[in-house]
DNA sequence: CCTGGCACTCCATGGTCCTCAGTGCTAATT
DNA sequence: AATTAGCACTGAGGACCATGGAGTGCCAGG
């Protein structure tokens, strides 16, 4: 149904289309490109393409224009993750190094992605579910409360104020912090509530409310708000391109921190690039917009996704090659964090 | 020269192309405002307001416009800060209530601010410069690293790994962390520096160099950096306005942070309410736009600044009385924590 | 000093015409 | 059977023009 010079014909349209955001029509695509055909064969292909939905023309007598499925054939079948060129590997490379914390990397990260996909950027936050305990501290501030850190080997701080537990003899807290750390340190999080059940039994009763208050602090910290932190830039770029005037829904959408949380979980494949395209999106606001997606962690772990929300109309090898080689030096960072 | 009349015309002018953001005519002025004059008087009076410049024609036979030096002078003299409903007052209680911590409490209150004012809202994370060091931490990670956690009385909590030590004997850690804390707990950030200098001679020569370089980062972590944490919200709210075409402009500025801390950081009176308007911005991409900003803090010492970014056209009571509001709250708020 | 009246200006709106890119179809060619 | 040249047709967009109306500035009278 679809002969090899059809599906290079639909290459062309998207690339033109691509490059110049007009309609394609039968004649440029026969200048600009080797397709050694005339404009009628052209047109003809196009009919048949238009009849399977992957071009369509905004109205009669204009060029066509590559629908969603259209994109989605372009990036299975007639695409290639596009690599970056050396240049940008280096500014890739100096642009995350010396990064001092996980709050820079994930900062820089995002705004290199941005920067170099021209669109906006999107970096979630290391999971904490499947990193491990490195500490646990508990410092006693003045008065009646107690700061609790949990640092974790993906480099990540979650810090909490444990407030309203009469006072507290700092020699208790330090007792605690020892305990504690002796029962989950080296842990993995899931592993967490298992290890921390039977500990306020081993705890002198008098301060035994003291020690329930802090694990549940502690567990409410792990268990809630994982994976909710995320960043963003580059949403100037959004106004660069006219985005169907559906501009403002998008800006919104971006900002429902939780719909992009969820855009990105539903990355189908672990570990590899994955594409929505316009449609494809099941939020409202996204219909006109694509996402590029990336898993990245340490190791074979992912620990969490980055990703870059376009038009449907972007440069999908670029992008691609793009997301997913920051997804690997991002990687390659935290491992040596 | 400017009597109480053409004042109260001035004001008129404003308040109607704020609302309507359509030329204002003598006709429509008499009409809805009770000026108890004709519209001839009125356009008398206009023409005088034009040659003061304070208003301006877009077009002969158009209505008028306020000027930046309109705005200026209706913000300075003709009118005055709203004050919040009950309603929004309630909101801004039960929404920056039940934040766990500083981070969240951040998040909420640029989500809260934009909300209320349907605009772009601007938190700055609490400055280091005026808090106070409540305790150090010092924690050997594996290896040769150590992790360094300063937690301030303002709730901010700053880390950073150092590395490269060779081999560290946890116990001289712990050593340190005494040290240390004996040395800085309590004082001002301002004052580290004089309060460590003399503490590596106090130190084991064995075990110096790591002494050196906990300081040294902990001197770089405290005096780099202070203010250049900034959060935003709402920028979908650019997008409904129409923003004289340089949207783009705007949000450009919006991304570099720097900008907008120094943007900040140009309120002329402390603890006061200020409000930049159009071409008082330095800042190209802002010509357009009109910055309210406020210091927030914990008694009546500021630690940071909240603001707003809209058009110049925008209801200035309304949103100077929500960014007073939410600042005084999040005083409250970090002041309870 | 205010106001009604009036001539004037200029933008916005909507209609008409024309151009032109691009199409679909048919008939001829390979 | 596939490709191509030729041709009539279509519809968007731009140029042009006329018109209505909001709003002005100014003048003369209260």
């Amino acid at each position: 149904m679809l002969d090899e010079r059809k599906l290079a014909v639909l290459r062309a349209v998207v690339e033109d289309f691509v490059n110049t955001n007009e309609p394609v029509g039968s004649r440029a695509l026969a200048d600009r490109h080797p397709l050694g055909v005339s404009p009628a064969t052209i047109r003809n292909d196009m009919v048949a393409l238009e009849e399977d939905g992957y071009i369509t023309q905004p109205h009669t007598s204009a060029g066509r224009v590559p629908t969603d499925k259209g994109y989605r054939l372009f990036v299975d079948r007639l695409s290639s993750v596009k690599p970056l060129s050396v240049a940008e590997r280096r500014a890739i490379e100096s642009f995350l190094t010396g990064a001092v914390d996980l709050d820079e990397i994930v900062a820089r990260t995002v705004r290199l992605l941005a920067q170099l996909t021209r669109q906006v950027a999107i970096v979630q936050y290391p999971s904490l579910t499947r990193s491990s305990v490195q500490h646990v501290e508990l410092v006693p501030l003045g008065g009646q409360r107690i700061m609790m850190v949990v640092i974790t080997n993906t480099g990540r701080v979650e810090q909490r104020v444990i407030d309203g537990l009469g006072d507290v003899d700092p020699g208790v807290v330090g007792d605690l912090r020892e305990m504690l750390n002796r029962a989950i340190a080296g842990r993995h999080l899931a592993d967490v509530p298992d290890a921390v059940e039977d500990l306020p039994a081993q705890v002198d009763p008098e301060h035994r409310r003291v020690a329930v208050a802090v694990l549940s602090v502690l567990l409410e910290s792990l268990v809630e708000r994982h994976e909710e932190k995320i960043v963003l830039a580059g949403t100037a770029n959004l106004a660069a391109v006219d985005f169907a005037a559906s501009l403002r829904e998008v800006l919104e959408a971006l900002e429902e921190n939780m719909v992009l949380i969820r855009l990105l979980g539903e990355a189908k494949d672990p570990s590899m690039l994955t594409v929505r395209i316009g449609e494809e999106n099941l939020h409202e606001g996204l219909r006109t917009a694509s996402i590029v997606s990336a898993d990245y962690g340490v190791g074979n772990q992912s620990l969490a996704k980055i990703g870059v929300v376009g038009p449907t109309r972007m440069d999908y090898p670029g992008t691609m090659g793009a997301v997913r080689a920051v997804a690997r030096y991002v990687g390659q960072i935290l491992a040596g964090q």
